[in-house]
DNA sequence: TATTGGTCCGAACCCGATTCCGACCAATAT
DNA sequence: ATATTGGTCGGAATCGGGTTCGGACCAATA
């Protein structure tokens, strides 16, 4: 029976259910993550599920929608857990009171959480390639992501500390050049740990997008 | 017979087995570009060259090689026309005067370029998630590439005009984040033509890469 | 006890990559 | 002129992966 359509009344077999569900997501999520989507086939996620081939497809659908239902999962389009913990850090770069502040506590969550993602939006670009739908999901969270780096940007500019010669979009523009997977991927290849990675990305944000701080003009001559 | 080791003397059956290798090429350049890697089957180049899919085989090999001749044309890793105009840029940058103009220069350069390499590199991508010779190229262009920035960094130092408190990495990383093929695309997707992509390149870099012109810190207060 | 839902096993189908073989034809060699 | 060779063609055959089906099983539920 469709898996979305569902109905149980008091029933034991719907956790169940739900828990074979889970496994496979959670089978899928790894291999995906790891070996990239292309790379894994169903029969993998099955095996490391621990099920048959026959009950990834009862329990999710076609790898397209595995691979959607995992993203969905990581980075919650609904009420999954990852959601509460981009609140979390939205709330605490708007608590923040400097320029700096708010761009250090950005760059040191993008820093927990690019690892976990960057696979999975890679994975969602390679799927995206054959799979319709995939490309929507995919340009639906670059479009999310777009429009919270342009919050982000206007949030800045309320310290009044931001280059007035940048508008939102330019600094929004930059922002989201230096956190795609592809930048991150550089920098990944150059050793970096994530630590490594937010205090890159704080340092050159500072640079780039802030007036110098002590006197205008000071930081560009000190050399 | 492989390809790569036929020997001719004065034969005519040489210039005509060329002939065939480069209608595949160009019947695979074009399905590559069009309809990326994946999609695009060897049937489908073999039917767009006009030729059996044997031929396809025999005259260039499987599919990640024929991606791997097709990009070795196009970005001409050896003698390839592409790779005149690249020195010809290049050039151009080192003979402009100001830094605005070597600049102007290499984003309008990358303009003219950009449209025709990012399939390509797109599909190198695609592929190389599957294919470790093609991984391998495609890191070889990534270097490369990183270099030419690193080069322009330097170049650009020369003027005097570059902001003294960046280093040449940091001007190359955001020259690299700005000019990747996922950028491109973003503002691909605002509907922006190669010249307003250069135009756009061209002024980001100028604020964010340049010291403000007229006084220091002028820029940066005219609001 | 009959039914139902979730699963398993495996067979079957379709597609695309890749290989193989026999045939054909034009250019070359003897 | 005839034998050979190289490039190509057609098509069959193999292999792996996605996807579907049908029958069997088992535990929970009516």
């Amino acid at each position: 029976m469709d898996p979305v359509k569902r109905r149980y009344r008091s029933d034991v077999r719907a956790e169940r259910a739900a828990a074979t569900r889970r496994a496979v997501l959670a089978a899928a999520r790894d291999l995906f993550a790891d070996g990239g989507y292309e790379r894994t086939s169903v029969a993998d996620v099955a095996a490391r599920a621990g099920v048959s081939v026959d009950t990834v497809y009862t329990a999710v659908g076609r790898k397209p929608e595995l691979l959607l239902a995992v993203v969905d999962m990581a980075l919650g389009s609904s009420d999954e857990p990852v959601r509460a913990e981009q609140r979390d850090y939205v709330v605490a770069i708007r608590a923040a009171e400097t320029a700096r502040d708010k761009i250090e506590v950005y760059a040191a969550a993008l820093g927990r959480l690019m690892p976990t993602v960057v696979p999975l939006l890679e994975a969602l670009a390679q799927a995206a390639v054959t799979d319709p739908g995939c490309a929507r999901v995919r340009d639906a969270i670059a479009q999310r992501r777009a429009a919270n780096m342009r919050l982000f940007a206007a949030d800045l500019r309320g310290t009044g500390e931001l280059r007035p010669d940048l508008d939102d979009d330019a600094v929004a523009d930059v922002v989201w050049a230096t956190n795609s997977p592809q930048y991150f991927v550089l920098l990944g290849s150059r050793g970096w740990t994530a630590t490594a990675y937010a205090e890159h990305l704080a340092d050159l944000w500072c640079r780039y997008l802030l007036e110098p701080a002590e006197g205008a003009g000071a930081r560009f001559r000190e050399g």
